[in-house]
RNA sequence: GCGCCCGUAGCUCAGCUGGAUAGAGCGUCGGCCUCCGAAGCCGAAGGUCGCAGGUUCGACUCCUGCCGGGCGCGCCA
């Protein structure tokens, strides 16, 4: 409709064009917005407002010329000047209630749109070092990408979910350490707990399969392990300096083999665990992209011989540095360090690198705000290999505060005093913490409150919007237990009569839901629908508190019918995008 | 110090890429339970959009400078 309304806009401009003698401007964008109240009609476009320059005349003269040069269509029932010079159009009833009978023949398709055009567009989100369970923190990150995903499909992308695994680097080497300090602690070698290990009880869980596995495979000696390391941070030295010295110590001992075991056990462990976790979140990824395979395969390496050949790379004691304030960055960056081991940065690089080079149109990458820096740097080095980096979007989501009422609970990720995703999923279920987490804008921080989720009351907005679902159903099942027929046809046919306020408003509302998708994805902002089902839940709960749905009168009946069925397949494709269930009962 | 994000009703937040009288929910206040689901329903009050300039027909929206809050600024990941 808005299409056809921008269409006879343009029909007018020509015509008004030709009659004044002018020539037509430029941008001939037209635009048109949903009108908000009852007096601004359905649609209105500010058209003769941004042509009072080019054109040298009052808005309002051009308003009504362009009215009278308005071509006749069937479904506008009248158009008017109001304001400054706002057009508004005045759709007829049929043109309104059309969307019902849309709704009804597209179903679960209904929204969806083509903007995207088929583009393949890539989109990494969490990306969580393996070093522990996720935490409430990469919850939101889940939560948002798999909507965002989700959301783009429905606006006609390709799009291609991605998790880049952290598995390569000295945090790998840290978290086998402290699996190895754990086991050996078990099997009676007990050694003092590195001061910069990983404490949490999943490595104990690492530790006692690797127990189950192999047995006394790893067993070195304790004094052996020790003897002669640095001070650790609680004897007064270097935590840093300790770990990494009882990591070299551990590999001499262990001969590379049985380190590596060890190693790609721990990371195996976590990485499944972190698996399961999204997965049972509803959270799904077309793939999981090791940063290990793209060192081993030489990719990084490649990497930076580009970058070395476009004059990007230079050499400063004994480190290797990426020129990254010629391309916007506000500091040079190290790729590889002095002792040879290339940065974290490094594989950055070549994955994002590699992105571009898989042929993706578009690439998003989902961070968390503590992360922000590292846009000017990635970027930098798209740039270097002269990729346009307007292809690449950063999106960054601030963290959630968890409370419970008003009590707001501490979050340190010190002393494995940390929320875990699960831990959060489990208390308040998928559905809530899917809807929470992405209810607000990303860049806002979240206040997340574990009691609201829970609570089966219309205050809890997860619940008011699956209420108004399940409330469908349940009119459907009283229509059975009652004995009435449905007659669906007659239905769509008795659109007509649904002329109150409420009904009016509630078509309103659904007739907005394709455009809504269509901005919702053009700004990568799932909370659009989110925002949008609340609405449209309160106003389908508004008009079934006004209205009983099944009144003796059939064709009335029917239509009412016709209408709340139409709702709840809105509802439900809604919910979809934001990976939210749409239970028949509550 | 530099960079990024945020600042809208008492609280938590929307505000459709610059439009008309800035909107919800909670809370407050006032009414409501014979009715397809009353842990609900209907209504009202409540605002210097952090401050000050600028851009233009028009600014919550864009630009600049302040103020306040969060985060980041390693040869860490």
């Amino acid at each position: 409709m808005k299409d056809e309304l921008a269409d006879l806009l343009r029909q007018a401009l020509h015509g008004l064009c030709q009659s004044l003698g002018e020539p037509l401007p430029d941008p001939v964008a037209i635009h048109l917005e949903r009108g908000r109240g009852e007096g601004h009609g359905d649609y209105a476009s500010n058209l003769a407002m941004r042509l009072a320059k080019p054109l040298r005349r009052p808005p309002r003269e051009l308003a009504d010329a362009l009215i009278e040069h308005l071509p006749i269509h069937p479904h506008v029932e009248r158009v008017e000047v109001a304001g400054p010079g706002f057009i508004n159009f005045f759709l007829t009833q049929d043109a309104a209630s059309a969307v019902v009978a849309r709704i009804h023949r597209e179903g679960a398709e209904f929204g969806r749109c083509n903007s995207g055009g088929g583009e393949r567009i890539i989109i990494e989100f969490v990306s969580a070092n393996p070093t522990g369970p996720l935490h409430v923190g990469h919850g939101r990150g889940a939560a948002f990408g798999a909507a965002l995903g989700n959301l783009l499909e429905a606006a006609g992308y390709d799009v291609h979910r991605e998790y880049y695994v952290n598995d390569a680097g000295r945090q790998m080497h840290i978290l086998a350490a402290s699996v190895l300090v754990r086991y050996l602690e078990h099997r009676g070698e007990a050694v003092a707990f590195p001061a910069n290990g990983y404490r949490g009880d999943y490595i104990h869980d690492i530790a006692r399969d690797l127990e189950a596995n192999a047995g006394e495979r790893y067993r070195i000696a304790a004094a052996e392990l020790t003897a002669g390391l640095p001070a650790d941070a609680n004897a007064g030295g270097d935590k840093e300096a300790y770990i990494d010295a009882l990591i070299t110590r551990a590999r001499a001992l262990l001969g590379e083999t049985r380190y590596q075991e060890i190693l790609s056990a721990a990371v195996a462990a976590i990485t499944h665990d972190i698996e399961d976790d999204l997965a049972a979140f509803g959270v799904r990824y077309d793939r999981w992209y090791s940063e290990h395979s793209l060192v081993a395969s030489g990719a990084v390496d490649r990497a930076l011989e580009k970058l070395t050949t476009a004059g990007a790379i230079y050499e400063d004691n004994g480190a290797q540095w990426f020129r990254a304030t010629d391309y916007g960055d506000d500091k040079d960056r190290v790729v590889r360090r002095a002792d040879g081991q290339i940065t974290y940065f490094a594989s950055d690089i070549a994955y994002h690198l590699d992105k571009f080079e898989r042929g993706f149109a578009r690439a998003i990458d989902v961070f968390g705000a503590d992360h922000h820096g590292y846009m000017a740097r990635v970027r930098a080095s798209l740039e270097a290999f002269g990729h346009d980096t307007d292809r690449l979007t950063f999106r960054l989501v601030q963290f959630a505060i968890l409370y419970r009422g008003h009590e707001r609970l501490a979050m340190s990720t010190r002393s494995g005093e940390f929320v875990t995703l699960r831990e959060l999923r489990e208390e308040v279920g998928n559905d809530a913490g899917r809807f929470f987490y992405v209810m607000r804008r990303p860049e806002q921080h979240l206040d997340f409150d574990l009691e609201l989720a829970k609570s089966r009351s219309n205050d809890n907005p997860v619940y008011y919007i699956q209420y108004a679902h399940a409330r469908v159903c349940s009119v459907l099942a009283q229509l059975e237990e009652r004995g009435i027929e449905h007659d669906h046809s007659a239905g769509l046919a008795g659109l007509g009569r649904l002329n109150e306020a409420h009904e009016q408003a509630l078509i309103h509302a659904l007739g907005r839901y394709p455009e809504l998708i269509e901005s919702a994805a053009a700004s990568q902002e799932p909370h659009q629908i989110a925002q949008y089902l609340r609405e449209l839940a309160a106003a389908f709960h508004t008009y079934y508190n006004a209205h009983t749905f099944l009144v003796d009168d059939a064709e009335l009946r029917d239509a009412r019918l016709a209408l709340i069925t139409a709702t709840r397949q809105v509802i439900r494709n809604g919910l979809a995008i934001l990976g939210v269930s749409a239970p028949q009962s509550m």
